[in-house]
DNA sequence: AAATTCTCCTGAAGGC
DNA sequence: TGCCTTCAGGAGAATT
């Protein structure tokens, strides 16, 4: 399930392949994705030369020299993009192909998969702040616009848990399930405890540990990226450093109490009863 | 306005 | 072994 570092870390990937080339061609096999792939409009893109591939919030962006347009892709939970030969025998789920011509090199393919079709492929042509999907959406984590005095601001007069809060992506965007509880078990935080009675203190330890879980995955994702263009890679799910999260009846590394798991936003949530409060 | 529930989908895991 | 059921999850839409 992607998160922001793992969104990340395929634009990182991407980068280098797709700026400066040119998109030769799109190939639709499944436009059957969380919105209907339009096809005309991305083939509206065909010989426009990448100037940028770049991220916001769990969006991965393409923009396009001398256009307005711009490519926008989103991983949904299952989603990865892979830059292959374009030899390579086209898989399961490879719903979407985007050929390029990489200066100096030659043909390469970028590869759309997603087995539960939950992503998305958009040619948009406003400005990206204003289009409908990101309009609303709240400041990066990793950005100084998210700190303490900012989710306190949000937190005081919210009755949504903690955890509800930093998912929720008009507060800050790229909290997903997974680093939600990792970054709670990191500040001692129960994911259940109602928003407004976290203390500006606390929002700041919150902040704090939000960023570093997320830098830390980032780095970790850059390890991984070697594997990028294999076609047996990985996209890197960061999995092995989880504390909490998935770690029910386990063992809490801090304490060693047995790690609780409880459905709170909906989602499976996982905290250790001794070290958050 | 805010909070909660529903929805899309496939593959993995568990039960029998 | 194999078929069935259950569940997971990002996030917008629908509902309360």
């Amino acid at each position: 399930m992607p998160e922001l570092p793992e969104v990340e870390t395929v634009c990182r990937g991407l980068a280098p392949w797709m700026e400066g080339s040119t998109l030769q061609q799109v190939r639709v096999h499944n436009s059957a994705l969380r919105w209907p792939v339009q096809v005309d409009e991305l083939q509206a893109l065909e010989g426009l030369k990448i100037v940028q591939v770049w991220r916001r919030a769990k969006y991965c962006l393409v923009s396009f020299e001398g256009s307005q347009q711009v490519l926008m892709l989103h991983l949904g939970m299952s989603g990865n993009m892979r830059v292959l030969p374009v030899e390579e025998a086209l898989q399961k789920h490879d719903h979407i192909e985007l050929e390029i011509n990489v200066a100096s090199f030659g043909k390469r393919v970028v590869r759309f998969n997603d087995p539960r079709r939950f992503g998305c492929c958009l040619a948009i042509t406003e400005p990206v702040e204003q289009h409908k999907l990101l309009a609303s959406l709240g400041p990066e984590p990793l950005g100084s616009a998210f700190n303490a005095a900012y989710l306190h601001a949000h937190a005081r007069n919210r009755k949504i848990t903690i955890k509800s809060l930093i998912m929720d992506g008009k507060v800050v965007v790229g909290v997903g399930n997974i680093y939600a509880s990792e970054s709670l078990h990191m500040a001692g935080i129960r994911p259940g405890c109602a928003a407004n009675r976290v203390s500006l203190a606390r929002c700041e330890i919150l902040v704090a540990k939000i960023k570093r879980v997320l830098s830390s995955a980032i780095e970790a994702g850059g390890t991984t990226l070697n594997d990028f263009t294999q076609s047996d890679g990985k996209p890197g799910y960061f999995r092995h450093e989880l504390r909490v999260y998935g770690r029910a009846g386990e063992p809490c590394y801090e304490c060693g109490t047995l790690i609780t798991a409880r459905i709170i936003a909906q989602r499976n949530t996982f905290y250790c009863a001794v070290c958050q409060t």
